[in-house]
DNA sequence: TACTGGATTCACT
DNA sequence: GTGAATCCAGTAA
């Protein structure tokens, strides 16, 4: 049996936490996947950390927790709140399809099983997941496990933002590449 | 109360 | 490569 990731692994700091989650196994609404992709949210003025509001309290308040939130009018990102006593959030943007891929393709709409979940949005409507599961701690209506396998789909990514800086700033294979907003 | 913009996606050219 | 879709949260008045 897969062990699966306690509390106290969300109470570290944001960028600690981010690297780790990459090779987790999610599991949701009957169909699980691998997360290859991930970007770490702290006290940053691009980010909803950056004012807490009655949305954003969630990140200011919890860690081990999920954050949903709406975006564009047509998708949901999927967030996991960090940090004891400091705000925090790591993004999951995409994640390698393991089980109940079926039935990720009929909510999707899609047979392409990379594409599927190899984006923020794209994931939580493949593992059903809404704004309804805000608040929720990790490892109840999500859970998620300590995987083993090297993540294929898509290949390990872990980004960061600063938004003072450039947006975004991507790690991929050890080697530094930056990738600017649209 | 009304307005504005967004951590995206997808269809179309 | 471009632009529309679509609706919620935040902000201003």
């Amino acid at each position: 049996m897969p062990k699966a990731v306690a509390t106290e692994f969300f109470a570290e700091p944001t960028l600690d936490v981010a690297p780790r989650l990459i090779g987790m196994v999610i599991e949701a609404n009957g169909v699980s996947g691998r997360i290859v992709e991930v970007e770490a949210y702290t006290n940053d003025a691009a980010s909803h950390a950056f004012r807490r509001t009655a949305r954003s309290a969630i990140m200011f308040d919890t860690y081990g927790h999920v954050y949903v939130y709406f975006i564009y009018g047509t998708n949901y990102c999927l967030n996991f709140t960090t940090e004891c006593h400091h705000v925090g959030a790591v993004l999951i943007r995409a994640v390698e399809p393991l089980s109940g891929i079926s039935l990720m393709q009929e909510r999707r709409g899609l047979e392409n099983v990379r594409l599927l979940c190899n984006g923020p949005g794209k994931l939580c409507k493949a593992f059903g997941i809404d704004l309804a599961f805000t608040g929720s701690a990790v490892g109840d209506e999500i859970r998620l496990y300590h995987g083993r396998a090297k993540a294929i789909a898509t290949g390990p990514r872990i980004g960061i933002t600063k938004a003072m800086d450039l947006p975004w700033r991507f790690w991929e294979e050890g080697n530094l590449f930056v990738s600017r907003k649209r």
